[in-house]
RNA sequence: GGGCGUAUAGCUCAGUCGGCUAGAGCGCAGCUCUGAUAAAGCUGAGGUCCGUGGUUCGAGUCCACGUACGCCCA
């Protein structure tokens, strides 16, 4: 049974309620959307239109989804329905990224592990399978948690990255690769996680520094001739691997002495300051001259220092201003070292282990952790007379992106892609796409400008099996592009069917042959970086394997919107992968969004605050969290709480007014919306709203095609305020007038034409809270309207009703009134008090403006009636004040006594003077003895007694305040009929319901009152009679309005028929 | 250290092509309207548009330098 109506009865519109709570009317939407397939139809509906190409890039199957992924997944689905409106089908396929470093962490962390061994000993197979377990609970969660954010995709078919046609994909691209000689393997220190014991890539450090303090040490390295280099670092365990020393031939260095010592010092001149005591300066000269020393190493004395020579090498790299001018280099510890060593062909020692622990041969340090070893390092290099001094040092150092551990470097062979052939067509290819924002094109082109190889390799077991097969008997390198392949050069291949999936262990077992020798070979151990994953989805899930045809309508992406740390990550696999395969940016746009932070901009944190997004959901609803979201202007991170939530909500309320109004007086009359009302039948403001409504679709219809939602929302909100604050606002009485008439079907037709189309251009933001307008009021009264608001082509154009020169009359007109109203709320003459007139003073077009809707601008005004005048001349009347320079030398103690003299002046006597004044005669000002000179006084215009004046830009407008005695008694009529009103509300009275009326009043003029304005007061009361007679005991409601001066009691009785 | 970005009311933020008497929402105070009634509107208080200099008839807006903060890279 369909949640919106009962057992198949005719559709009409309901009585919404005044204030819908969020998250209970999105239960019964989603429930709507489950049993009426909702979505299933669209993509039937769609299945023939032209392809929208959109990827997903994959969210992590490892934790609940956070409200930060909820902003990107809310783009996407926006997107994806404004999509669908415009006619577009899509492959809505949501992606899940299931293999890699973080997925392990998660699991070796469930499973109360510290490290690889506990792994090797649980089992790899068991370990894999936990790891799967693990992808397909979260998989669930997640796609839940996107229900019911109200995100439309075909869940049944979310992409997984760990199935076997992801890994095939990306065998294909390392062969390509391997084709064109760009994998390679070798030694590199690299950033080296010692609890996860995986050298971590150039572009997962991203985002992973961290401010932290080590301990620096000054240390001391001997020349032959006993003069001592000065060296510095921030890495104290590095000291055991020392090999050289490098110097920068061109600065200036310095022999010098301390205070008290007679050792000779040898630092860089600007290092001097560091030495922190007033040294003796023995002798300057060029680093050249330093160059091929060589020095006594820091631990000359541990095993693995024994016969290495330890020299003095140029480097145009070192800095004057760091350290002492003198770095001190170990190839096996960091990556310019290794580099400088290779280039002087000097070994380099690798002192740590795979768990950062040092080995054998470094004497006292050896089986210490690298870590945590400085304080052990100071001590020995105190007992060798090395250390200079040891001090604290704050810099910025990475830590392993998933467990936060410190990362050391540590000499490894891996795997990598050779990026430098690459770049060019890289940085080609990243100019073609359009990115939003657009210093994101710039990020990227950087990073490529900067970038090294690629390192794919990690030493782990979840992950991608790399299918590299090194020879070692001919050394070639087999690389395996398909299953087919595999299965064709494996020894024995009906194992490959056996397996489980491509994954550790039991891909390990399989062995090939050497295409080259025919050699037994085994896969090499390491597991693909998680980013291979994840960049060869435009191909591995667009069937570039299975329908070549398809995928190239498939192909590239349109658009894809992600996070923007992922112009490192997944933006920047996904365009390796696709100049690589198709020579070409795999994407044309890209939108790239910022931090989600709490609402006081501080970051949320997993183990500080956090907002959960299912409490989230449930707390605010996610129509108000997703206009949240899309309001949020992508390039500033987007404060997100609920405070922000209710601001939201309470935009969306203004759309829900108009509508609950709307609905008040549809439900009474049912009136025909499907007719369209003929042109010379629609009130001006009819013709306003039409205009406006065709102004706003047509910027909001830009800005999606831009993937601008903000702006989306900054043209609603202000469309729905014009909406409400005038268009409802002043055409309400033409909705309650009784009976139908063509003026009551104009306003019916085009309120109804503006709440749908309001609808459905909020629909993909909101969809929730649109669908329900769509179910009550849409459908209720339109049977040939779509069965679901996102089942709705996005309204057309209708360029017959665009009218630019109407919109800017009413804007005049608007201005006009809230001038007057604004000179109503000075004079404190409340809008119910009628008054006389109101002048409007303006050019040609303001006064065309105002004739047009001088009725709407009375009533709105409360007055009888408007007079447009070409000047302001007749609403002022001139008046002397002092000029205050010239008077104070003529009336000197006078000043403030003829001041206050020319306020009191009556207007016609201020006639005369003004006159005597202009003439250049004195002025004979009553009650003050003598006539005064002329010269100090001044004209100035004010408003005439009875007038309240005002001006802005070209126009004027004056309200004439004067209240009548019969003004006066009608504005008691309408205090009268409003508080009637709300008598009848408090009675429980529908706003039709027809009822009798007492009023009884001993006040004369009340009395008055009601004999002149009785019969108007019955009326809009919907009273078929009035009494003012004894009230009877059964009526249903009574009440006493008081007055200025007496009260009238009032009483009403409901009348049946 | 290099690059990118941001800086506007107590808070969160708009401000288009240089035309501004600088706006909105929230909060505060007062008022109004209400046949949309737990909604809405208006008014007020509250501003060194980060600073300095420049271009210009005119700068929140453009340019230069500086400061602070954020991010990215190292």
């Amino acid at each position: 049974m369909c949640s919106f109506c009962s057992g198949g009865a005719a559709v009409t519109v309901q009585l919404p309620e005044s204030n819908p709570h969020f998250p209970t009317m999105e239960q019964r939407v989603l429930q709507f959307w489950q049993e009426s397939r909702a979505f299933d139809k669209l993509r039937e509906l769609r299945k023939d239109a032209p392809v929208f190409r959109f990827v997903d890039g994959p969210i992590t199957a490892n934790n609940p989804m956070g409200v930060h992924h909820a902003w990107g997944r809310t783009l996407k689905d926006v997107v994806l329905r404004y999509k669908a409106m415009t006619g577009h089908s899509a492959k809505y396929q949501n992606g899940f990224d299931c293999q890699g470093l973080w997925l392990e962490v998660e699991v070796e962390k469930s499973l109360g592990f510290h490290g690889k061994d506990s792994i090797e000993q649980y089992g790899l197979d068991k370990f894999s399978d936990a790891c799967l377990a693990r992808v397909n609970q979260f998989a669930s969660v997640i796609s839940e948690q996107s229900v019911r954010l109200g995100q439309w995709m075909d869940w049944e078919h979310s992409y997984f990255t760990h199935t076997d046609e992801n890994i095939r994909s990306i065998w294909h691209f390392l062969e390509k690769c391997h084709e064109r000689k760009l994998i390679y393997t070798r030694g590199l220190p690299m950033p080296w996680c010692p609890r996860c014991s995986t050298s971590i890539s150039e572009h997962e450090m991203a985002g992973s520094f961290r401010d932290l303090t080590h301990t620096s040490v000054y240390i001391k390295g001997a020349l032959k001739d006993g003069r001592q280099m000065l060296f510095w670092t921030t890495t104290p365990w590095t000291l055991c691997a020392n090999i050289a020393a490098a110097v920068n031939p061109d600065l200036t260095y310095c022999d010098v002495q301390l205070p008290g010592s007679d050792e000779v010092l040898v630092l860089g001149e600007q290092a001097l300051p560091k030495l922190k005591a007033k040294a003796n300066i023995l002798r300057k000269y060029p680093g050249s001259e330093l160059v091929g020393l060589e020095f006594q190493t820091f631990f000359h004395d541990v095993p693995r220092q024994a016969d290495i020579p330890h020299r003095v090498l140029p480097w145009k790299e070192v800095a004057a201003e760091e350290g002492t001018g003198i770095v001190h280099i170990a190839p096996g510890c960091g990556r310019e070292d290794y580099d400088l060593g290779q280039e002087h062909g000097i070994p380099a020692i690798v002192p740590i282990d795979a768990h950062g622990e040092i080995g054998e041969g470094f004497g006292p340090l050896s089986g210490q952790d690298a870590s945590t070893v400085a304080p052990l390092v100071i001590e020995e290099l105190t007992k060798r007379g090395r250390l200079f001094r040891a001090e604290p040092y704050e810099h910025s150092y990475p830590v392993c992106w998933r467990c936060k551990h410190e990362l050391l470097f540590r000499l490894v062979d891996e795997w990598f892609i050779n990026c430098q052939e690459l770049r060019p067509q890289l940085i080609e290819a990243t100019r073609s796409v359009n990115w939003t924002p657009s210093y994101m094109g710039k990020r990227m082109e950087d990073w490529l400008n900067n970038m090294g190889d690629w390192c794919i390799s990690r030493k782990r077991y979840w992950g991608l099996p790399l299918p590299f097969y090194p020879c070692k008997k001919c050394n070639h390198l087999n690389v395996v592009g398909s299953v087919d392949e595999l299965r064709q050069l494996a020894i024995q291949s009906e194992l490959i069917d056996a397996l489980p999936s491509l994954h550790r262990p039991w891909i390990d077992d399989i062995e090939i042959r050497c295409g080259k020798c025919s050699e037994a070979v085994r896969r090499v151990k390491e597991v693909g970086d998680c980013w291979l994953d994840a960049g060869i989805v435009p191909y591995s899930t667009l069937g570039y394997f299975e329908d070549r045809a398809d995928w190239e309508r498939r192909f590239p992406a349109e658009w894809v919107c992600e996070m923007r740390e992922q112009v490192r990550l997944w933006f920047y696999s996904m365009l390796v992968m696709g100049v690589t395969i198709s020579g070409r940016a795999p994407y044309e746009n890209v939108l790239a969004y910022e931090r989600v932070v709490s609402e006081d901009g501080a970051m949320f944190s997993k183990t500080g605050f956090m907002i959960r997004f299912d409490e989230a959901v449930e707390k605010m609803g996610a129509d108000p969290m997703r206009y949240l979201y899309c309001q949020q202007p992508v390039a500033s991170e987007l404060r997100f709480g609920y405070a922000a939530g209710d601001a939201c909500r309470r935009k969306l309320d203004d759309l829900w007014n108009i509508y609950t109004f709307y609905c008040t007086y549809a439900a009474i009359d049912n009136p025909d919306v499907t007719t369209p009302p003929s042109a010379d039948c629609l009130h001006v403001t009819d013709r306003w709203l039409l205009a406006r409504t065709e102004q706003m679709l047509a910027k909001t219809t830009a800005a999606y095609d831009g993937y601008d939602t903000p702006s989306v929302i900054n043209e609603v909100e202000k469309y729905l305020d014009d909406v409400s604050t005038w268009y409802v606002r002043i055409n309400r009485r033409r909705f309650w007038k009784e009976g139908g008439s063509t003026d009551k079907q104009a306003c019916y037709a085009t309120l109804f034409h503006c709440i749908k189309t309001a609808t459905t251009v909020l629909a993909p933001i909101t969809p929730f809270v649109t669908e329900t307008i769509w179910q009550n009021l849409i459908r209720g009264l339109d049977p040939s309207a779509p069965e679901s608001v996102h089942h709705a082509t996005w309204p057309t154009a209708h360029p017959e009703w665009q009218d630019e020169a109407l919109l800017e009359r009413t804007a005049k007109v608007r201005e006009v009134t809230s001038l007057a109203l604004n000179l109503r709320n000075q004079s404190g003459l409340r809008v119910r008090q009628p008054l006389l007139s109101l002048l409007v003073v303006g050019s040609e077009a303001d006064r065309v403006a105002v004739a047009e809707q001088a009725a709407i601008i009375q009533s709105e005004l409360n007055v009888k009636g408007i007079k447009l005048l070409e000047s302001a001349d007749s609403l002022t009347q001139p008046r002397l004040i002092l000029m205050r320079k010239n008077a104070g030398a003529v009336l000197r103690g006078d000043v403030p006594k003829v001041s206050k003299l020319l306020e009191q002046i009556p207007a016609e006597v201020m006639t005369t003077l003004v006159a005597q004044q202009a003439a250049g005669q004195p002025v004979e000002l009553p009650d003050y003895p003598s006539g005064l000179p002329a010269d100090i006084f001044l004209t100035e215009q004010v408003a005439k007694p009875h007038l309240k004046v005002t001006t802005a830009g070209t126009l004027t407008v004056a309200l004439d305040i004067t209240v009548t005695d019969e003004l006066r008694r009608e504005g008691l009529a309408r205090d009268l009929v409003r508080n009637l009103q709300v008598l009848r509300k408090d009675a429980g009275f529908e706003v039709s319901q027809r009822v009798e009326l007492w009023l009884v009043t001993d006040h004369a003029d009340l009395q008055q009152m009601l004999s002149e304005h009785g019969s108007t007061v019955q009326a809009e009361v919907l009273a078929t009679a009035l009494h003012t007679t004894a009230i009877p005991g059964n009526v249903t409601k009574s009440t006493t309005v008081e007055f200025e001066g007496g009260t009238i009691t009032a009483a009403v009785r409901p009348v049946n028929g």
